[in-house]
DNA sequence: TCATCTCTTTACAACGTTGTATCCAACGTT
DNA sequence: AACGTTGGATACAACGTTGTAAAGAGATGA
């Protein structure tokens, strides 16, 4: 029903491959022929079949953006800046969620061909560097987030061990002590929780504070809930902490939220820094003390890499590291 | 590079065309022969190509979700439930980002065909139910939100009037007599606004309260900013109010932000309740008082509506309503 | 035995593009 | 005058799939 390359060409008196030709620009067309064509594009509304130029040419002009929850507002703002980044090229965004299974993210990285996919921009939670390598087919593929070893493809992200160290050595400037940790995790995927608490670690040497492991408490994953739970845990030690970095906003929110309810005062008897400057920290009461990354600059990097990925396929993974900022509030004065 | 059926056939020695039947789950197929193709499938790792298929049989099982922005939480775990639900019918859900722009939206409504869509779920915000018919191309297609005029398409929602009501009613049922409302917006186009401030009106109405001009603010856009800046508009009147229903939970979770600021107490000095249930409002201090739209069923039903709608496409179209309901926390005490 | 029916399988032609090879005309070079 | 070069246009064959029509093999009924 829709107007074809032949419905055009028919109209303008010429070739089907002479409108293939106007439509991709290319060079060789008389300037008349191509005003013509051009007029019987417009009057058609003709619009390219993508399924048919796929077919023919390999290619789709779409890329998938697989993260663990879109929930999260750390995630759905970056997915946002993905989407826009990826607009620039004229590439329509595939969005899908893992929920953070292992499972899912497998069948992702296995059978995402199916999707007929130019590229994958992945941040992946379960899965490690290796299973990853094993799973893909060729595929263009772009890692977000943290991941240590040097993996099998391109890898966008900030320093987070240095952010981390960045927000505890904050807290430790205020003059606070003792300073306890929200979000550690076991899983050895867990990377994350891994590269933070190293730099809260860090940051605690460096000012000559000790280590001491009842102040670090493990988050199942890193919703409000979570940051909520452990915090009751801190409050029930016989010597709690005046301090609290967490692994990421919503922990620190929901650290927020136990204090306060609790009675204590923020940042007067106990200061609360979190990680990932979503909005929600620019409106809580008291306002979030946080770790910025560049998301914007983490959105258009990943596209530029996955773009050129997708032009050769030669080269050897890189690693791009993007700034981040410590942004105080109030919740550490 | 990848098998096509041509592989699958030469390797069972069997036609093209009977390797599709069995792909296809076609009726008449010796078992012995559909073993013996399943087998060759199998070893080979058969995966059809969906370019192909869609050029030869118009469906793509990719449905098209645009919302306002993923940004907001409600739309983020909108979004979610939605790709869930489209799931279980094994589509593939593209996320489209409108920033409620007329113009984006209109671009939307009018080429999404590019991407060979076989269905559209559609959250306006700028355009009016009739411009959107003009712009369809006849892609099936269930608008989100609100609406009133019976429009050219599908349509689900909660009865926003009365979910207003409700949260009003609840307010002076606290005996509140200075209620005022957040979120007023002029723009013909904006439903959402006005059918919350009709709920709002009729539920002052009922209880025998005055709708004074001065207690109803507008907000250029449902933030949290926005309703930071119109709760200082409010406590700035001489005669400041003592209740706020915001037409969604951003602008209560800024609303509440300036009040906690200003040394109000809150539900104290003023009530405070919001709309959409999103999960910021379950850890803010004081938590939040909400209408909880059933979202999950609203996913659910839009899918299915899609579904019938790509099925045949000959019905009138449909309204389907959600039910809601009053979710009272600390900040209504 | 022949015609008819059902089951199973197949050849062929599309779907809308684009890459390759080719062709024609006009031009400049030897 | 014969030749290569270049710009401009075209015919044809693919890409991998599925709908249509039809052919072959048995089975059923007269």
């Amino acid at each position: 029903m829709p107007p074809g390359l032949k419905d055009v060409a028919a109209l303008a008196g010429v070739s089907i491959k002479t409108v293939s030709n106007v439509v991709n620009g290319y060079l060789h067309v008389a300037p008349d022929t191509r005003a013509r064509v051009q007029g019987a594009i417009d009057q058609l509304g003709y619009k390219p079949n993508v399924a048919a130029r796929q077919l023919r040419s390999g290619r789709s002009g779409v890329i998938a953006l697989a993260l663990p929850e879109l929930q999260s507002p750390y995630f759905a703002e970056l997915a946002g800046l993905i989407v826009q980044a990826a607009e620039r090229r004229s590439w329509t965004v595939l969005i899908d969620q893992t929920d953070g299974q292992a499972d899912r993210e497998r069948n992702l990285v296995a059978g995402l061909r199916r999707h007929a996919i130019d590229g994958l921009i992945f941040s992946p939670l379960a899965l490690t560097g290796e299973e990853l390598t094993s799973g893909g087919d060729g595929t263009p593929m772009v890692l977000l987030g943290e991941r240590v070893s040097a993996g099998p493809a391109d890898h966008v992200a900030i320093d987070n061990t240095a952010a981390a160290a960045d927000a505890t050595r904050h807290l430790a400037g205020l003059g606070r002590r003792r300073i306890a940790a929200i979000g550690a995790q076991d899983r050895p995927s867990a990377m994350t929780a891994h590269l933070r608490l190293a730099g809260y670690r860090r940051a605690l040497a460096e000012a000559g504070l000790p280590d001491d492991p009842a102040l670090v408490v493990p988050a199942e994953s890193f919703h409000r809930a979570d940051g909520a739970a452990a915090m009751e845990r801190l409050l029930a030690l016989p010597d709690p902490p005046d301090a609290v970095f967490c692994f990421n906003d919503l922990l620190a929110l929901g650290a927020l939220r136990t204090l306060l309810r609790s009675g204590r005062t923020v940042p007067g008897d106990v200061a609360v820094a979190g990680f990932d400057d979503v909005e929600d920290g620019r409106f809580s009461t008291p306002t979030l003390t946080t770790i910025a990354p560049d998301a914007a600059r983490i959105a258009e990097l990943t596209i530029d890499l996955l773009a050129e990925r997708i032009g050769q396929t030669a080269e050897p993974p890189r690693e791009v590291w993007v700034q981040h900022r410590l942004i105080t509030r109030e919740s550490t004065g």
